[in-house]
DNA sequence: ATGGAGGCGCACA
DNA sequence: CTGTGCGCCTCCA
């Protein structure tokens, strides 16, 4: 515990995890989540740091308008929009996800 | 220790 | 609803 103070990128990788299947988070919610309100940058700079290894939903992370946030690599931005798709989470016609009815409710 | 950069959020118009 | 500008904060070199 006091030992090691755990970055907030184990926060955030912790947290995102956390995020049900068929549901879906914004990058302020999660920050609000891990008592870092004013960090939700951060938690999309974890989530760009991301190895490959990692075991995160990342997909599941949205902006706050409930659409995803376009990457520099392109073709994973469409990947992301396919795996929510295949948990259940339906999207607008402009690709964005209805977050009033997929939104994380906690 | 300092500077630069980042998959954002919010207020305004 | 959309676009723009600014700020919060941490991480890396």
């Amino acid at each position: 515990m006091d030992s090691g103070e755990p970055s907030l990128y184990e926060l955030i990788y912790d947290m995102v995890c956390s995020i049900p299947e068929g549901k879906v988070a914004t990058y302020g919610q999660i920050a609000r989540l891990i008592g870092r309100p004013r960090n939700a940058r951060q938690v999309g700079y974890a989530l760009a740091a991301l190895p490959e290894d990692h075991e995160v939903p990342w997909q599941r992370v949205v902006n706050i308008k409930g659409e995803i946030s376009p990457r520099k690599q392109a073709g994973y931005d469409d990947y992301q929009r396919i795996l929510l798709e295949e948990e259940g989470v339906e999207f607008n016609p402009a690709g964005r996800i209805y977050l009033k009815q997929f939104l994380w409710d906690v």
